[in-house]
RNA sequence: GGAGAGAUGGCAGAGUGGUCGAAUGCGGUGGUCUUGAAAACCAUUGUACCGCGAGGUACCGGGGGUUCGAAUCCCUCUCUCUCCGCCA
């Protein structure tokens, strides 16, 4: 979340630019605005009585060490009406932080200056389009009937054990699977992230950290017995490790990376684009992390960006880079890029990474701050993250576009992982 | 699942109603000494909020209560650990 004294201070800055993601905070910033004020006002109230309860306390303990037991009990006669007061300021100061809390929370990151107005995904920038686009063969297929007629997917299976969105991968293509997980993870490490093998399940706390909770809660799978959380990203854990966290301003940035299964319910996504692999409840992800010092967070991004690139590159896929426009980007981010890549039987573009700075807007939430060094207050960090890579539709493009009537060919740098050239 | 123990500052670990934001040790930082280092010694060392400032307030797992006063007593929740059972 935005953090209050910021608003208080830009107020007019924040409305303004969040109308670029289509946004009107006005009502909200003036709320908060307002309760923060009456808060302080309470506080300074309350305090003010507080300290004078504590001295009045002091006071009838040292009386009754003395042995002045009626001095004390007369000083106690005075108390009362303070309690009372501080009684009723804590309710009210209490009812102020939570509206104050519940208006910030939905308040949204505000957007980059580079992010281009917009009203959907078709106002989204395309910053880069590269790779040769593929030339099919003759009755070339999607990659739904393709897994179906290799038999690496089952996807019938899937349906038997859990239901839809949870395809079963068999023999080469769950090879297949495995060896994207090892070579994105290889890549990252050579990348200098550290490998994390983090919880597949995380508590509210964690999924207030990184904006899944309050709102969008319908997203998650909720195991409600134990309150419990399944991941829609490895973002939430890894992210989360950082949660309260005070860093040295030496140890950043802070790269992580991590593999896990996401879930996610798509609920209210049902109908066109759920076909095969393109929507799934449950999908392999390899993500990556940072935590950066403020002033560099930029410059990391375009360098998660570059990395992304060489990964598309490196699988020879035809890829593209979007800027995302405000109407686009997500609830939590200052500036995102999506890669897409090319899906040639279906003759779609499909995303397959997200690359994300949050600006301190997590870290607010977190309270993830780094100690600038030699200086005594902590400060803010930003965290970014991005998929290194959504495995499904890179799946689903490998298979459309490397089709031949012989079988599907296995992109080079994966056949080490795999030990296989060829699907047939 | 059954029985028990516990949750205190970066860590370890005292503290069972009143100058306790909290002893002590370790660690960290600064300094003295030293050619340098180690050792020793001295000093310092949490976070948040309010306030122009002086300063004030809060925080000893979370929430509630008793009391003039709570780390300390009571209730409640959560979590952790140990033993037994079960089990990859």
């Amino acid at each position: 979340m935005l953090s209050v004294k910021f608003i208080k201070e830009n107020p007019e800055f924040v409305v303004e630019r969040l109308a670029v993601k289509n946004f009107d905070a006005k009502e909200l910033v003036d709320a908060v605005c307002a309760i923060s004020n009456r808060k302080n006002e309470i506080q300074q109230e309350m305090d003010q009585h507080k300290a004078e309860m504590n001295s009045i306390s002091k006071q009838i303990g040292q009386l009754f060490q003395q042995g002045k037991a009626e001095e004390a009990n007369a000083a106690k006669a005075k108390t009362a009406s303070l309690k009372e007061a501080i009684k009723e300021l804590e309710k009210e100061f209490g009812e102020k932080d939570v509206e104050l809390t519940d208006k910030l929370t939905q308040i949204p990151n505000i957007p980059h200056e580079s992010v281009p107005s917009g009203k959907s995904e078709d106002d989204n920038e395309v910053v880069t389009t590269e790779g040769e686009m593929p030339q099919l063969c003759e009755g070339a297929i999607p990659h739904w009937d393709l897994a179906t007629k290799y038999d690496i997917i089952d996807w019938e299976l899937g349906n038997k054990i859990t239901g839809a969105g949870f395809p079963v991968y068999k023999g080469k293509g769950s090879r297949l699977q495995r060896a994207l997980i090892n070579f994105f993870l290889d890549e990252a490490r050579d990348a200098g992230y550290m490998e994390i093998m983090p919880p597949l399940v995380v508590n509210e706390a964690s999924g207030f950290g990184t904006g899944q909770l309050p709102d969008k809660e319908g997203q998650m799978y909720h195991i409600t017995e134990d309150n419990l959380y399944m991941i829609p990203t490895a973002e939430v854990p890894v992210t989360n490790i950082y949660r309260d966290v005070i860093l040295d301003e030496a140890n950043l940035p802070i790269k992580n990376t991590a593999y896990s299964a996401c879930f996610r319910r798509e609920a209210g996504s049902y109908g066109k684009d759920v076909r095969g692999l393109n929507r799934l409840h449950q999908f392999d992800k390899v993500e990556i992390v940072q935590v950066q010092h403020p002033e560099k967070s930029y410059e990391t991004l375009d360098q998660m960006v570059a990395y992304v690139t060489t990964l598309v590159q490196k699988l020879g896929l035809p890829y593209r880079i979007l800027r995302l426009c405000g109407g686009d980007l997500s609830f939590t981010s200052a500036l995102t890029f999506d890669f897409e890549v090319y899906s040639a039987a279906q003759e779609k573009w499909l995303e397959v990474s997200s690359v994300s700075n949050f600006e301190a807007y997590q870290a607010n939430r977190l309270k993830l701050r780094y100690r600038p060094t030699g200086e005594k207050k902590p400060v803010l960090a930003h965290t970014l993250n991005g998929s290194a890579l959504a495995l499904p539709r890179i799946l689903a493009a490998l298979l459309e576009n490397n089709q031949t009537p012989e079988g599907i060919k296995v992109p080079e740098v994966l056949v080490p992982y795999c030990g296989f050239d060829m699907i047939d």
